[in-house]
DNA sequence: AACCCAAGCAACCGCTATCAG
DNA sequence: GCTGATAGCGGTTGCTTGGGT
């Protein structure tokens, strides 16, 4: 657009006369744009630049608050429960971040297409075949998203066993609102740990504090469009003809609540371990026949044991052979390790 | 200790959509 | 309806960091 094209060669010009600033964000610009937003709110963002002082692009500072300043942000690796979601909507929707993000409470989309580029791109990689492939779409769906499931009830089973006795529920920390392992989101800054759940780097505290912190429960309550879309009080307003329209509805595991955890809570109530367990051996070829039990849910697939449907699953057309199997099953192995050390 | 390399992530860029005057 | 400003999105770049040699 020749527009932004005049306006971005204005920055330019004021970039090479030293009036605007470029790269990492300094502390005291963070603190500026902090306090600033604080007491005069978001939007804005070229003249808001100007008035707080900062020598940087309207959309500069916009990104810096929505992707490291919001309060309401949430840190830290991206859980299990997350990288279900994510590798579930990416498959509905594709490269549409923003989207993706608004059903990951208190992620960014830069942060989940970073996740996508880094780790689901790696993983692609090594089995050396497309991101986009059919291949590694299956990959996913079969193999790594049932293990991820697998992996969210074996620490949801942990975590049920540790708060099983009387003392369950007293031990929970004050601070987390969204379950005693997985805090998804925190009143305040201040209640955030800082070893917990991601957060701002200490010096923050004081300067966030001080501005009045400003609405740091946004996520709790039902504006969040994550939480009103999934409810699908929203669906009539989706843009994309394609593929929104009440889709989200129809996800018996897309529980209309706030977080990852709680949406979750409707699939654990599924065997999708045996379920993995039956991919694994239909697509080696294992030909063991395990229990009939009671169709799954996951996503837009219905997961079963029973070998016999496999076929019903596309699984019988899924080409194995020239992938390193365990390979799949060890995917984010640390992190999984570290979490279920924390339960 | 120095160097190299890859991963991860913050920030930027180019562009489109939307809104207000 | 036109125009300019602003918001937002997805792709890309480049810096930092940590691990390996």
């Amino acid at each position: 657009m020749d527009m932004a094209h005049e306006r971005d060669a204005s920055s330019e010009e004021e970039v090479m006369a030293g009036e605007l600033r470029r790269g990492p964000w300094t502390v005291e610009e963070d603190l500026l744009l902090m306090n600033y937003v604080a007491s005069h709110g978001e939007g804005r963002w070229n003249s808001l630049a100007r008035s707080a002082g900062l020598k940087r692009t309207g959309k500069s500072c916009r990104l810096r608050w929505l992707n490291y300043l919001r309060p309401d942000l949430r840190r830290g690796n991206i859980t299990p429960q997350e990288q279900l979601l994510i590798l579930e909507l990416h498959s509905r929707w594709g490269n549409r971040w923003s989207k993706i993000a608004q059903h990951l409470p208190g992620r960014t989309d830069n942060e989940i297409k970073n996740y996508w580029r880094t780790r689901v791109q790696k993983h692609a990689k090594q089995l050396k075949c497309d991101v986009n492939s059919q291949q590694f779409k299956d990959v996913m769906r079969y193999l790594w998203m049932p293990r991820l499931v697998e992996r969210i009830q074996a620490a949801a089973a942990g975590q049920q066993q540790q708060q099983h006795p009387a003392s369950a529920g007293a031990d929970t920390p004050p601070m987390c609102h969204g379950g005693a392992d997985d805090c998804l989101y925190y009143a305040s800054p201040e209640e955030l740990p800082a070893d917990a759940c991601g957060g701002w780097p200490a010096e923050y505290y004081a300067a966030a504090a001080a501005a009045g912190g400003g609405d740091h429960q946004m996520l709790m309550n039902s504006n969040n469009p994550a939480v009103a879309e999934m409810s699908g009080t929203t669906t009539a307003g989706s843009s994309s003809p394609s593929s929104d329209s009440g889709v989200v509805a129809q996800q018996p595991w897309l529980a209309p609540v706030g977080g990852a955890e709680e949406w979750f809570t409707a699939a654990t109530a599924c065997d999708a371990s045996s379920a993995a367990v039956a991919m694994h051996d239909a697509v080696l070829g294992a030909g063991q026949q395990h229990q009939q039990q009671e169709p799954c849910l996951l996503g837009e697939t219905t997961w079963t044991t029973a070998s016999s449907e496999l076929p019903e699953l596309g699984v019988a057309d899924f080409e194995i052979g020239s992938f390193d199997v365990e390979s799949i099953w060890s995917m984010d192995d640390s992190l999984w390790y570290t979490q279920t050390q924390g339960v």
